[in-house]
DNA sequence: GTCATTATGATACCGCGTCTCACATTAGCA
DNA sequence: TGCTAATGTGAGACGCGGTATCATAATGAC
């Protein structure tokens, strides 16, 4: 919430109540999770917090390998995602590999590189292991 | 169409001029330009036949940083895209490199890697001449 | 040419997200 | 504490990309 109220947006219930629940979702969520989980709260403002999260980059926008919408809360700096093909979890890792590699890309192809989307799809471990069953 | 045909696909006149129009298509395009320069062929048909050449290899789906889709032609094999903040045009790039490290990032993250998705946002030689003027 | 199979177009529908607009809350200030 | 401008909210309409339905049309194997 400190992040929102640092950049003068103001602290208001539905707000508080969003990132609350954010704070729980480890991996990943969808907009419609939280209208669920918080139905006094009208799915605009739902929407419209997300946006606003993004935009102040503790948020994430990713897509599922169906290309379907999910998101998650950032916990390190710059990182990237690992999407569970199976159950949708979502994960982060940082490779600075992949950093130094995109700078040698950069010289390969035209233009400037100016940003990326990198996606790992996996079977999670829990996925995994239920499918042995 | 011969891809199509192979797969048992019939050659109907909408999938021909589709096929054809993405042939001259080097930056991708989206279902609504289809539609566009085809008035004649149902909207549902320019999407199933998209769908098509998807699962068949030959198009992919991509998107742009504001996460608006726009498909692309496949020229070679396995590629990853370069999209242009200014334009949206697409280019193809292959990095082996890119490849290894998945395996190596493999190793590192719980979870088996079962695809990827890597988009690299730039901004393309003619937007950035363009700019200057 | 016949006929089963497959594809098509019109249209309704769905999901995700944004816009509008009247109303409610907030925060700053007396 | 009470006022007020600024900001945020909810309901609902709307937009876009894409899919489902279903009656009709085209295809291609014989």
């Amino acid at each position: 919430m400190a992040v929102l109220e640092d950049r003068g947006y103001r602290s208001t219930a539905p707000r508080r109540a969003i990132i609350e629940i954010l704070d729980g979702k480890l991996d990943g969520f969808t907009a419609e999770e939280i209208g669920n989980e918080l139905p006094w709260v009208g799915r605009a403002t739902i929407f419209r917090t997300i946006k606003l999260l993004r935009e102040v980059g503790i948020v994430c926008r990713l897509n599922l390998v169906d290309g379907s919408p999910r998101y998650s809360l950032s916990r390190v700096e710059h990182h990237h995602h690992t999407v569970c093909v199976m159950c949708g979890n979502v994960g982060e890792f940082r490779a600075a590999t992949m950093e130094r590699l995109m700078r040698i890309i950069g010289n390969e192809i035209p233009g400037d590189i100016v940003g990326h989307r990198i996606e790992l799809y996996v079977t999670c471990e829990r996925c995994v292991a239920g499918e042995e069953n």
